[in-house]
DNA sequence: TTTGGAAATGTAAAATACACACTTATTTAA
DNA sequence: TTAAATAAGTGTGTATTTTACATTTCCAAA
C-alpha cells in the first residue's frame, strides 16, 4: 500500500435528486424529462455532475437551487451507486440525496423550463439508469425519518391543519392512521402551536391552523424527549 | 445540461472501512498505522480506492478481504465524506463502509502485517482526516442496525452465551441492560436454538450456550413478525 | 460438606399503544 | 326558519409492551 495517489482510477461523480413534495393528497416525486443522451426523452431524476472544489452537499444543494429557485432545502445523502455499467455512456457513480419542499411555492417557471413534472410515488414512469431503485430508497429513508424526526413539517406550507398533517404521514406511510390517536399523540409531542385563525377551504365548520414551534422541539431534545410517531 | 461528459471533473474514490469487533468487554475497531505519506505514522481506518472495474461494495469487500483473509464479511456503505480539502494531497472523496468481524478468528499474522490494531472505541487514538467522524457515523449507525436486524451475531462466535450476547449489546448501546428482561426479550424472538453444551469457561455451575437460527429468523421475517431489542 | 460465584428464573406495576363513535359547528338548500 | 349535509373535534377503556426488581440453583474447589 504506498502513495501512489497517480496510478489510481478517477470516476465521474453524479449527484441525484429525489425531490419529495406533497400536493394534499400524496406524496410527489419531482422529475425530469431528459433532453440529452443517453436515454433522450425518458424520465429521470435531477442531477449533475460533482464539481472539483464543492462537497457533495455543494452540489446537491446547487442542483436543487437550479431546479427550484430556492435554497435552504431540507436534504439529506442517501447512498452512492455504483454499479460499473449504470451509465452506459462512461463510468460514473452517483450519490443519491433525497430533499423535502413544500409543493405550493416551488417556482413554476423553472419546473416548466426544465419539463420536469411531479408524480404521485405510485403513478411514476420507469425512470433511466437505477433511478427507480434510488427513489426506493428514498422512500424507504424518508418514512424511518419521518417518524423519528420532525422532518414532515419541510413538506407543508408554514400553516397547516390537523388533518394537513395527518395525511402526509398517511401518504409517506403509506397506511390509514386513526383520526384520534393520530391528534392525541401530535399534541402529546408538544411541538405545534394552534393557530386562532381557520382553514375555510375543506369545511363549512373551517378547522384550526397550527404551525411547527422549532424552539420548542429544540428545547424537548435538550430535554431528553424524543420525536416519534 | 448537456451531455457534456468529457468537461466534467473527475475525482479520487477511496473506501474507508470501519472494522467492529467484540472481546467479550468491549466493542472494538481495527486501525491500522500508516506507513505511507501525508500522515504517515498516524492511525487510520484501512482504505483503498476504487478502482473502473468494480462497485464499491466490490472495494470495500477486497479492502477487507487483504487484511482479514475473510470473504462475506458483514457490511454496509455509511456515507461519503466529501470536504474538498479533506485529504491534503488530492481531491478524494471517500465512501465509509463499516463491517463486523468475529474477532476470535481474524488472521493474526495479516493483522500484524500491516502493523493493524484492535481498540476499544473508548480508547481509541485520533485518527487522520476525517476517520474520527466516520467512525462515530459507524457506531450511531451500527446501534440503529443491531436494535432491529439480527446483526449482533456477526460479532459473536457461532455459540455463545446469553451473558456474552448481552455484552455485546451493552457494549454497542453503551448501556446496562437488565438481565431478566433482556433474556426474556431475546427468547421472545423466536431466533436463537439452545444447545445441550455449556460453556464452563465463565463459572463453575457453567451457561448454556447458544446459536443464531437464521432460517427461524427469516420465517419469522415472512410472518411479520420483526426483530426488536 | 461447606462455600463462593455466576447462572437461571417470574411477576407485578407502569407506560404506551390501540380500538372505537358521537357531538359540534357551519353552510346551503328546502 | 328549518333541515340536511359535511367535515371538525373530542375521550375512554382495553390490550400490549416495557420496566423494575430478588431469590434460588448449580457446580467446582477448598
Amino acid at each position: 500500500m504506498l502513495n501512489n495517489y497517480n496510478t489510481e482510477d478517477k470516476v465521474l461523480l453524479a449527484v441525484d435528486c429525489i425531490i419529495f413534495g406533497f400536493d394534499q393528497e400524496d406524496l410527489k416525486i419531482l422529475l425530469i424529462k431528459r433532453d440529452f443522451e443517453p436515454e433522450k426523452g425518458k424520465w429521470s431524476l435531477i442531477g449533475g455532475f460533482l464539481k472539483m472544489t464543492e462537497t457533495l452537499d455543494d452540489a446537491a444543494n446547487r442542483i436543487l437551487h437550479h431546479l427550484t429557485g430556492f435554497e435552504e432545502i431540507y436534504m439529506e445523502q442517501l447512498y452512492n451507486f455504483s454499479k460499473v455499467d449504470r451509465d452506459p455512456a462512461e463510468r460514473t457513480l452517483s450519490v443519491a440525496y433525497y430533499a423535502l419542499i413544500n409543493i405550493e411555492d416551488h417556482d413554476e417557471k423553472l419546473i416548466e423550463q426544465y419539463s420536469a413534472k411531479w408524480f404521485s410515488i405510485d403513478e411514476a414512469p420507469s425512470l433511466i439508469f437505477d433511478h427507480n431503485q434510488m427513489v426506493q430508497k428514498a422512500i424507504l429513508r424518508l418514512r424511518r425519518r419521518a417518524i423519528s424526526k420532525p422532518i414532515g413539517f419541510e413538506l407543508l406550507p408554514e400553516k397547516f391543519t390537523m388533518r394537513q398533517l395527518q395525511k402526509l404521514y398517511e401518504s409517506i406511510l403509506d397506511e390509514k392512521l386513526d383520526k384520534r390517536n393520530f391528534i392525541n399523540k401530535v399534541n402529546g409531542l408538544d411541538i405545534l402551536v394552534k393557530l386562532e385563525e381557520k382553514d375555510m377551504t375543506s369545511s363549512r365548520k373551517g378547522s384550526y391552523l397550527y404551525q411547527f414551534d422549532k424552539e420548542k422541539y429544540d428545547r424537548n431534545v435538550e430535554d431528553g424527549i424524543t420525536f416519534k410517531i
